[in-house]
DNA sequence: AATGAATGAGCCTTCATTCAT
DNA sequence: GATGAATGAAGGCTCATTCAT
């Protein structure tokens, strides 16, 4: 149960794959280029080719590297379903933000962040593995709390609170303009997830007695 | 060299102008050639170095263009004071998103979001004169509302409108991916800016009787 | 007698021969732009090919602007008949490195070094304007004192001694690296003047008892 | 990436120097197109940057190549020390006239008076490689015949004698314009030498009986 | 007499890719 | 399985020059 995929040497292929992710998550994919991946690697230029066939297809395989860890590492529902509607609420935007905003640890988180922030060839893959299933345990804990919603609202709600975690990421550039730098960053993650969740719960306007209000 | 932005020739320094922001838009300012620019707007190459200095240059030059035309279609506060709150909220979301999403038709919007996506060198620009002032506007809006709110939470509130927002432009590619082609793009402008604004309030929780249920 | 040299303006035209000869002087004729002349005369890019047609054709003006402002300044001879041989050589030669040494004070010296040691299109006009008359000055001081040597010996001797001179303005960087800077500069003339005319003289092993040693 | 002189491939590398000296030789190094070196090695434009990084590290590496073989075809003092003084000086003159004057033939020469006419980028390595070494031996030639100067005279009577030698090299434009081509080339060299032996013992103005007279 | 605008050719450099070994 | 060498296409930029006014 070694890591290398198929078989064969785990060294080249693997040390290649590696130092890609580091540089395509950095970078870019347009802007990395195939020297500063094998220089890093300490392979050979042509190695890329001879393993990957070209640029694109190298670029492919790193994500599909990188799902794998990723996953393992931080899956999307931690908690049992005994925990309660809340605690699920806050862990889920809380394992969200980790990854959204941890960007120095590993390069896998962002990865990802750069392709949907300029989409290339693998967005599709990205949305595939790592959007629509957070969309679905999403769409299962609103339908939870608000039985009574059709799809559309439902839909509308997840897509809301998804792009409110993932702004602070994608807004990254922007913030470290319009504020100090690093506001809004890492350090923040339990005030903002506190913010988030809180303005969730209030959009969903749930039955009963008015809410907590601040 | 003078700056006039009304007389003077409309000829070449327009015609660039206007045929580099159609390619920066469409391809970012690294994968954009010169060339491609100089083709399309049918002059020399060394135009670009004659008019602006360099490609970096241009790049400023064509947002500074892009400003102005966009303000005047689509201005931060069209409504006058007189008009209630509510009105002035809904009025900010839906010109705001009106911006955002008017992308296929010109290429003044898909421009800014190149830029936030993968800051070039004139992020700067677009902050302080596209997203500062909107985010005055915004808090006065919220001063309003809340005027018990210290300038830490109203600033985390705004953020989390114009987050919202911008979602709905910036995650385009992953929404063409997931749903159908087209889903939430201009056309359900209407529905967006209700749920967005309905979602503000909320999340302002304002005193009172118990607000509009959904 | 104005400095222009037919008629019309002395402005734009000569202005332009000026910056031209700073320039000229300084980067030599490939380094040079005609943007460099044009922006410190003041003058449009277009004004040069108006007045002199071509780049070259401005160098070769340019030279000739020098010509006649370099002699009028420090002519090949200016000691008259009535001083003694050794005082005529002495002055020949001082006036000679001055001309070669005198870098920082005007750009005559230096546009016509330039020439010389990079041969451009202007090289046979400066030989035949500066160098022949040299020639044949110093011919005549070498029969007065050697009138038993044909041509070819004095020939010779006079090129000893133009190429001595010339030495210490042509290898000044050279020197420069050997020594530290500014050895044998302007400011060691005399010593170099004194140097200079002693070899010559040794050279010429004049007649009569054992000449005078050091 | 090996340095070895002689192993390895003679291929495109050596090529790619052997061309690149003869261009630089004819037109100096800024005026040298990587395109013409290329084209004259038969090889791409890109294998320049392959092999040396840019232009200047090849024109740099061409000197050393140069170095080298100039250094084996002229030696500095290829005379034992056994050999009579002024056997010793006439050899010095003439193996450095030998390396200057041989043009027509290689490029090595021309290359050198280039870089010294119009300093570039190899300047340094040039004085230290080629006339530092030159001044040291010159330097103890001089003191065996004058253990009285001291440093200063003889670096000055030294430079004398370099200059001698070196100007029959640099002001050869000059000379096609004033005399008739090829006077004083190559083929005067035995005249030239004998010339510049005797101008330089003359002029060290040697203690005894009245030195030998033309 | 003089100029702002425009041009075409050419420069150095960089890149992903392929080939022979 | 892996690599050093070589390549063609393209990119940004600079320059002397010309054109219309």
């Amino acid at each position: 149960m070694s890591t290398s995929t198929e078989s064969g040497s785990p060294t080249t292929r693997v040390r290649l794959l590696e130092a890609a992710g580091e540089v395509f998550a950095d970078q870019g994919f347009e802007k990395t280029t195939i020297r500063a991946i094998c220089s890093r690697a300490g392979a050979n230029v042509a190695a890329i080719h001879y393993h990957f066939g070209d640029k694109e297809k190298l670029y492919r395989e790193v994500f599909k590297h990188a799902f794998t860890k990723l996953h393992r590492h931080a899956p999307i529902d931690r908690l049992p379903d005994s925990a309660s509607w809340e605690e699920r609420v806050e862990d889920f935007v809380g394992s969200f933000l980790e990854r959204l905003l941890s960007a120095g640890e590993s390069w896998h988180g962002r990865l990802m962040t750069h392709e949907l922030a300029e989409p290339g060839p693998a967005l599709h893959d990205v949305v595939e593995a790592f959007f629509r299933p957070m969309f679905a345990v999403l769409d299962g804990l609103i339908l939870e709390a608000r039985p009574d919603f059709d799809s559309a609202e439902r839909e509308l709600q997840a897509l809301s609170l998804i792009g409110h975690c993932v702004f602070f990421r994608h807004a990254r550039p922007i913030l470290d303009v319009l504020y100090r730098p690093q506001r809004y960053a890492r350090e923040d993650l339990p005030r903002l997830q506190e913010h988030i969740v809180t303005l969730f719960i209030r959009g969903l306007d749930l039955p009963g007695p008015c809410p907590r209000s601040a």
